[in-house]
DNA sequence: TTTCTTAGCGTATTTTTTACGCTAAGTTTG
DNA sequence: CAAACTTAGCGTAAAAAATACGCTAAGAAA
């Protein structure tokens, strides 16, 4: 029986820029496109090696990460591709299984000036269309997990500055989710949640009335989830 | 650099029995107990390894299955299970990364004697205090994937008979969730999902008044989901 | 025959969601 | 400089969903 195989960890990174989300590429030869990614060595565990990845591309070690699920077809790596990580880490290698993650950052002046120097760049996730290998049923499952993670639990936050608007938290609802906002309710929902505290400080130079900055309030989100005990608990639909 | 290892796929296998929620556990070496598992062969992908010791275990092929996560600390295979891994698979190996899932069957006559002929046992969840390797750790996160995915989609019913009474269904959720259900209001929800249909039998021999057996209708099920547009959408505490 | 247990229907209350009107505070436009 | 435009942000009413809980029914067991 032979059983020993490579392992690599790939990771589709997102940023939301205000109006779209968008993801972080790398170029492979200066050809084509490719999630970052890296072969696992022999003595770290598999999440070390992906913020290992999103250290060298993003500078930021405090990132929000987390794992997809495992991509392991035979022959997700063509013979092109295998020739290419063989020739890149120097190892021999016939199969290639990998761990995919998807990880949110705040999209900075410091990321970006990092990403440019790596020659990453970061695309609009509509617009993408082919990446290298299965990278694009990667980043599909990315996003669908993304989008149900959204809605489940307060990671927005991680995609945004640490003081923002509401207008910009459902924005960016709006642009993941792919759906309408009512304005009104949704302010109700989000001040009303407890957690996410107006900061006194407001927008300037808008072409409109200004608005107030929020912040998330972690601590007190995590005593008001102690709070609730739901009854109401199945939700078949979610 | 180093890459090469090996990869092994292990499953935690639920069934209800009516009464409390039971995990397919097995012998090695007639000592420790462990989780169904195997390493992966080369031509396979890792969800047909674990269908195929699914299989092997349990003498069926339409399981439910999911992915739980990797687990991929260097140190989580000691040296004895090594040696025993080696040994029984005939390899050499020095680590082992494993792909856990966990499944969910029904409790049947034909798998319990199947299960039995492979002398692997049905243990109540909440009576397993160790297992080999990381295991626990296994069993630990598989059980609490599990309640979270009965609250957000219908797939109690890969736990139960094809057809059911809605005690039955509730006494499902009391044991995996640990919560408290009002009978009326529980069956109120039940009923009015739409979803879930009278069959005209009831059930016999019971000392009280007998109930009706009722099935899940997935096609049913799934033109329900198409049909709902949840505006609600965001609800960080499930 | 009484007691016990669970089935199964109904109603009233509370909570949550949704729809939508309205004023306020800025910038841009003419 | 006033009018137009845009988004902020408050409020109210209606609809829908969740919850609490009373009650009768149908069987077995005592």
């Amino acid at each position: 029986m032979q059983t020993n195989h490579s392992i690599s960890v790939d990771c589709a990174v997102f940023g939301f820029d205000g109006r779209s989300l968008k993801c972080l590429l790398i170029k492979r030869d200066g050809q084509d496109l490719k999630l970052p990614g890296s072969l696992i060595s022999d003595e770290e565990d598999i999440p070390s090696a992906a913020y290992r990845v999103l250290e060298e591309m993003t500078g930021l070690r405090d990132i929000f990460l987390k794992e997809l699920s495992v991509f392991s077809n035979p022959s997700r790596v063509g013979d092109k591709d295998l020739e290419w990580i063989n020739h890149f880490y120097n190892v021999h290698t016939t199969r290639v299984v990998t761990v995919a993650y998807y990880a949110l950052v705040k999209l900075d002046n410091k990321i970006m000036s990092h990403t440019r120097e790596k020659e990453a760049l970061w695309k609009d996730v509509a617009l993408i269309t082919t990446l290298a290998m299965d990278h694009k049923d990667i980043l599909n499952k990315a996003l669908s997990m993304l989008s149900r993670d959204m809605t489940h639990s307060p990671i927005a936050f991680e995609l945004l500055p640490r003081k923002f608007t509401i207008r910009e938290l459902a924005d960016l609802y709006k642009a993941v989710l792919g759906v309408e906002i009512d304005n009104r309710n949704f302010r109700k929902k989000i001040i009303g949640c407890g957690y996410i505290l107006p900061t006194g400080e407001k927008e300037k130079g808008v072409a409109h009335k200004p608005a107030e900055y929020y912040i998330f309030d972690k601590n007190r989100y995590r005593r008001e989830e102690k709070k609730i005990q739901k009854l109401n608990f199945i939700n078949w639909n979610e």
